[in-house]
DNA sequence: TTGAAAGCGCTACCAG
DNA sequence: CTGGTAGCGCTTTCAA
């Protein structure tokens, strides 16, 4: 019934060996029977299995990108990066939502003998370990978002978010404001928020004169969604807290404290400055446009997938820090 | 160096047969093998391959979903809702983000021997051949937006788009508005925007004395994103057009649609009404939150993945026809 | 320039 | 209750 690389060489009158040597060009074959064995393919239409193929190359031709949450919008712009990447060089692509538990897909990555994986879930909702086990298991990996990992091992491609957090809280202490607000949406721990880290760093250098630093954390694992945004910039007016500017952990986020701004019948950016983070596409049609620092996150896939390739390739793991750009819209005043 | 079925046989001190019975519990064995054959596999750290149980099985365990446009958030519901309904079955899910030439993932779905596809990408952008194609090789598939397929050999699952646009041109006209407007953004091809059918013919039925029908095509094959129902507004704007009310294909384009009214200085809802489709998640903390056409998503999701898990479990394809809700929120009045 | 044949890791039929 | 073993479709070494 299926039609099968015997079928072909019978149909060509040669052996399944030619008919693999000529389908893969490993080896010079006469034009004469090159073209007898395409005729057949044609004539049959006979497709290659790939699951046998991989059975004896050892290799699947499929990579795999584990986000955090395919809710948020950042994820798409990198995934359609790391996707047209990896097509290029003829991989397929498989892409992981995130919405179940992670070790899950994990262990499916090993039993399913994916070639490499580019991971960009928070390092919260997994054990790491299981990342170096993919490694032993031969599977490649890039990592996006732990900056304590191996890198002799894993390959991993940062986001300088030291430095955006530092040209946010400088873009606003440079208009003039005194009060500015974190709201992370990240657990404690601040080795998963690198912008924790940076918003307390550049407080201390733009604005030493806050005292209370006002940073409001989520609840673990993490609470980035627009809701939370919502919700946490809910509490913090509530708190009566005197502020003049916010930062959020994301564009979601940032979308969804303006909104609960504007319930309470304030005006952004009149009485309140938001900036975000990510850039997605999003927060340049929402209004008002907003202002928040970027990250290139089509380039960031694509750079996953060459990173992923060059180690494919036999290449060591390597590292990379993208740099980020603040991009005044109109929620800043 | 990898461990294999052969190395837990040894170690356990029994056949590779038996290993595969107690592991796939495909036959009864005494307790005693059982446990020592587990024994084996827990020392031994082994994982079955399921590149090679393809092989004698004839089935890869892996369905896969591909949407029209993964930078929709429409799909990042229904991607949730159709994830884990397979993998409560076990299978492992394969998202495609539609961002390449559909064909080419068409024909990796034979070549990589998924065993099934829940196609949610335009009709239009692929031969239908293809689908059939898909099937004579065993795979299974549900599609949604194509209410032409044959359905004796694909299921078919679809919205109720007809009904639901009544319900938009019915809804506005009760709050009083004449001028109702439809941005599609699909382009003229009505067969595949049953939306434009059922704005004409809700027109008719609920604003007869509508003459011109204020009806804005898009390009082909389609832009429904929200920049283009930006540029669209704007269009209609210009236009000079009477007109007091805008459907939008989507509620991308509906967000699109009031970032351009706003810009000009006019407002929703008081100056114009606007209804979205969809009602994605983000639908509700835009402001002002918009009033939309609701599709159950996740569940749709859901219902995708059960019917083709019925196709695969031997039942003969199905089909079915999702109801819509209209949901009132702030952009209409 | 071409062919034969030995696997890849697993399942499941046929024996015992 | 357990084992032997013939494939699944393909690649690639070794011979011709």
């Amino acid at each position: 019934m299926k039609v099968t690389r015997a079928d072909v060489a019978n149909a060509a009158g040669v052996s399944t060996a030619t008919v693999s040597f000529v389908l893969n060009g490993s080896r010079h074959m006469s034009e004469k029977t090159r073209k007898r064995v395409l005729d057949a393919v044609e004539k049959l239409n006979y497709t290659p299995d790939m699951v046998a193929r991989s059975m004896t190359t050892n290799q699947t031709m499929q990579v795999s990108l584990l986000v955090n949450d395919i809710t948020n919008p950042f994820y798409s712009e990198i995934v359609l990066g790391f996707e047209t990447a990896a097509i290029e060089k003829g991989y397929f692509v498989n892409v992981c939502t995130g919405s179940q538990d992670i070790s899950r897909y994990l262990d499916n990555y090993i039993a399913r003998r994916i070639d490499g994986v580019f991971v960009a879930a928070l390092p919260e909702r997994f054990d790491s370990e299981k990342l170096y086990g993919l490694v032993e298991n031969g599977i490649k990996v890039v990592i996006s978002g732990d900056r304590n990992i191996d890198t002799s091992r894993i390959s991993s491609l940062e986001n300088d978010y030291l430095d955006g957090m530092r040209q946010a809280v400088s873009f606003l202490a440079g208009k003039g404001h005194r009060k500015v607000a974190y709201l992370s949406g990240l657990a404690k721990i601040h080795t998963f928020d690198q912008k924790i880290e940076g918003y307390l760093a550049a407080v201390k250098e733009f604005l030493p004169e806050l005292g209370e630093k006002l940073l409001v954390e989520g609840q673990a694992p993490y609470s980035t969604r627009m809701e939370d945004g919502f919700r946490m910039m809910n509490e913090l007016l509530d708190s009566g807290k005197d502020v003049s500017a916010i930062i959020c952990q994301n564009d979601l986020m940032a979308m969804g404290a303006i909104a609960a701004i504007k319930d309470r019948g304030l005006r952004v950016p009149e009485d309140l400055s938001v900036v975000g983070f990510d850039g997605i596409m999003l927060s340049e049609s929402w209004r008002p446009a907003l202002t928040t620092v970027s990250v290139p996150k089509y380039e960031l896939g694509r750079k996953a997938f060459e990173m992923l390739y060059q180690n494919l390739m036999g290449g060591t793991p390597s590292k990379c820090l993208n740099s980020l750009e603040l991009i005044e819209r109109q929620s800043t005043r």
